[in-house]
DNA sequence: ATAGGGTTAG
């Protein structure tokens, strides 16, 4: 075994935060609770009270009795007529609001509609129906129009009634209806069809869909552009991504135009499937074809960009948007608070924020906590606890529990833990039961506060609550342990025990100088233990475990971890050798698992000097920049130290920041001056 | 705006 000092490797009981924080991030956890919309959206703002409209008294309007003659076809004729139409428009549309607020009788219905006169043409009863919001008045206003009117296009009015069942999600008044055509010699269109189509993908049953697009030809109908398009959607709702590319193949072959909204589905159903690449292919394909992009097509892309985590090229996207005249709406901005949240891109997140406070844009529960986590995740306080002042005076929507796990995590990471017990109590008062991630803030709280005791009443609280562990739970707890002193270990082992029997059992051939090993005991079941876990907590696990040997002055057995680390590839790249440069990869590990990194590496230098290999101009090691809120100390500055306490000749590199480099003379002495050393103390 | 697609997501 080579000889670093291992005095070096004991006290890390208070810095290290590095994998700390894979466990705090609320949006790394799958919330088990099913959010409902908090409110129905308000219905389209009327035409009523628009001042342009009529306006009787103004000398100049030419709706007045006017003697004066106007050619018809003069462009004056034309805004005459546009006018008209504009008046006859606004009061259906008054007609529509009442309708829509009146009793579903048959006789308020008519009373309503008899205001109309008895002047009524086809176009009114579409644009009536159009506006309708209320599917029982609805049906009997369309009644209404049948009775009264010669149809000459009575598929029509159906379509528009669709619509509004459709508005209301209702697809089994839509099926009657559709039967209703069929018994009255009506015959269905593509209209029908993708209005039916749609309805069904809005009622989440996208089998429905499909059941209804399949029986299409049947009606003697030809899908076209808009109704692959509505299918092409419902297909990737229904998770069958293979249809509904195919549907698009068959639409191309087909030559029919595939417009902007079409490709903004396609790009949404690569995004809901993961395949962030083939967004961009889309996207792509689509400017080849000389569509221009519209908000949707961009706002599917941010969101689909925020999803892959690559808020550098949602930050492009909306760079292109902006400068091709397009107006953010508040879908844009909702992706890219989410995009830049996620991926902690604080700056530009609190920026679009406060540009939707000055536009007046309500933000939704979701989006105020996406903005507090991202403040949890990188340290930001008082930041957040702005943000959610002005929640709760926004009036528009409540915090929940999710809003309350962040701020206790806020809390908990900068060590408050009075006032993380204060917002626990907050979040008890409004209504909201202590969940898993409130709890496993608190047990990193009171870990770092040395306060086992309280760890303990946590842990037990839990189950109290009908909950069990879950892995990020557990592995919090085992995090703790990295933090806590020798002599209180115990007490938490028998929490990890019942949280995780094997993880108990490893952590107790650790910590527990009774129990007895067998041969290779350890080794063996850390190896079972680390893959029995997830991929997302496994190097967490194996770095909080290498931190634990490393306080315990275990080193073997961090370097047996490590090396299983390796061998799972749990840790990848870690030593890497090029021509020009052999390289220490540290970024991702704790400082323990750093430090039993750096101590295999230079045995394996040690074991290249002593082959006599050649070593190459430059060695490095990276450590990161360690820019972490939480952790006075990152990475790079515990290794600066560490290093000189060796006597390493690794320096800083001014232009790299995390990057210790040095030369080949200066470590090939430098290793030799140790061997020397270490013959002498022999 | 004036018969069919698009969302508000964790």
């Amino acid at each position: 075994m080579a000889s670093t000092p291992s005095s070096t490797l004991t006290p890390l009981y208070e810095s290290n935060n590095i994998f700390f924080n894979s466990f705090t991030s609320p949006h790394n956890f799958t919330f088990p609770l099913k959010l409902y919309k908090s409110s129905i959206r308000t219905p389209q703002v009327s035409l009523q009270g628009q001042p342009h409209i009529s306006q009787p008294n103004n000398s100049q309007n030419p709706d007045r009795k006017s003697k004066i003659w106007v050619n018809p076809k003069s462009p004056r004729a034309t805004e005459l007529k546009q006018r008209s139409y504009d008046f006859r428009y606004t009061s259906l549309v008054k007609i529509a609001e009442s309708l829509d607020s009146c009793n579903p009788l048959k006789h308020d219905v008519y009373n309503v509609l008899a205001t109309l006169g008895d002047k009524i043409v086809e176009q009114d009863a579409v644009v009536t129906l159009n506006n309708m919001c209320n599917s029982e008045t609805a049906l009997l206003a369309l009644k209404y129009f049948q009775e009264r009117l010669k149809l000459s296009k009575e598929v029509i009015i159906y379509n528009v009634t669709l619509k509004v069942l459709r508005k209301n999600k209702d697809l089994d008044r839509a099926e009657k209806v559709f039967d209703e055509m069929l018994e009255r010699g009506v015959k269905p269109d593509n209209v029908t069809f993708s209005t039916i189509i749609s309805c069904a993908r809005q009622c989440n049953l996208p089998e429905k869909a499909i059941e209804w697009f399949e029986k299409l030809p049947s009606f003697g109908c030809e899908p076209d552009d808009v109704t692959y398009s509505v299918m092409i959607d419902a297909y990737g709702k229904a998770g069958n991504v293979d249809m509904a590319l195919s549907l698009y193949d068959r639409a191309r072959t087909e030559k029919w135009r595939i417009d902007a909204v079409t490709f903004a589905t396609l790009i949404r159903i690569y995004g809901s499937a993961g395949n962030f690449d083939g967004c961009l292919n889309v996207y792509e394909e689509m400017k080849a074809l000389g569509v221009r992009p519209n908000m949707t097509v961009y706002n599917s892309l941010l969101d689909a960009m925020g999803r892959a985590k690559r808020p550098w090229q949602a930050k492009n996207i909306y760079a292109e948007m902006i400068n091709n005249g397009f107006e953010p709406s508040w879908g844009t901005y909702a992706s890219l608070i989410r995009a830049y949240g996620r991926a902690r891109y604080s700056e530009d997140a609190l920026k679009i924020y406060k540009e939707m406070k000055e536009k007046g844009l309500e933000l939704s529960v979701m989006l105020y906590n996406t903005l507090l986590a991202m403040c949890a995740d990188v340290g930001l306080t008082d930041e957040a606890v702005n943000i959610f002042e002005e929640m709760k005076s926004s009036g528009t929507c409540q915090p929940d529990s999710w809003t309350y796990s962040s701020l206790i995590t806020i809390n908990s990471c900068s060590g408050k833990v009075s006032e993380a017990e204060a917002t626990l109590n907050d979040m008890m008062e409004a209504g909201f039961e202590p969940n898993i991630f409130v709890l496993t803030s608190l047990i990193q709280c009171y870990g770092k506060e040395g306060r086992t005791d309280d760890v303990v009443r946590t842990f037990d609280r839990l189950s109290d609550l009908g909950l069990s562990p879950d892995e990020r739970f557990t592995g919090c707890l085992l995090n703790v342990l990295t933090q806590t002193a020798k002599e209180d270990l115990h007490k938490l082992t028998i929490c990890l025990e019942k949280a995780n029997p094997k993880l108990g059992y490893v952590v107790k051939l650790l910590v527990d100088k009774e129990v007895v090993e067998e041969e290779g005991a350890f080794k063996k079941n850390a190896a079972e233990l680390l893959d029995s876990v997830t991929t997302d907590v496994r190097k967490a696990y194996c770095n909080c475990l290498i931190d634990i040997c490393v306080n315990l002055n275990k080193l073997e057995r961090a370097c047996e971890l490590l090396d299983i680390g390796l061998t799972l590839n749990i840790y990848t790249d870690i030593m890497s050798r090029t021509e020009t440069q052999w390289s220490l990869q540290l970024k991702s590990l704790s400082l323990g698992a750093a430090l039993t990194a750096l101590h295999i590496w230079m045995s394996d230098l040690n074991k290249a000097l002593e082959d006599g290999e050649e070593f190459p101009s430059l060695l490095g090691i990276n450590t990161g920049h360690g820019k972490h809120k939480y952790s006075e100390k990152g990475l790079a500055g515990v290794f600066e130290s560490h290093l000189k306490e060796l006597n390493a000749p690794f320096h800083e590199a001014p232009d790299k920041a995390g990057w210790f480099l040095t030369t080949k003379v200066a470590a090939t002495s430098w290793l030799e001056s140790r061997r020397a050393q270490e013959v002498v103390a022999v």
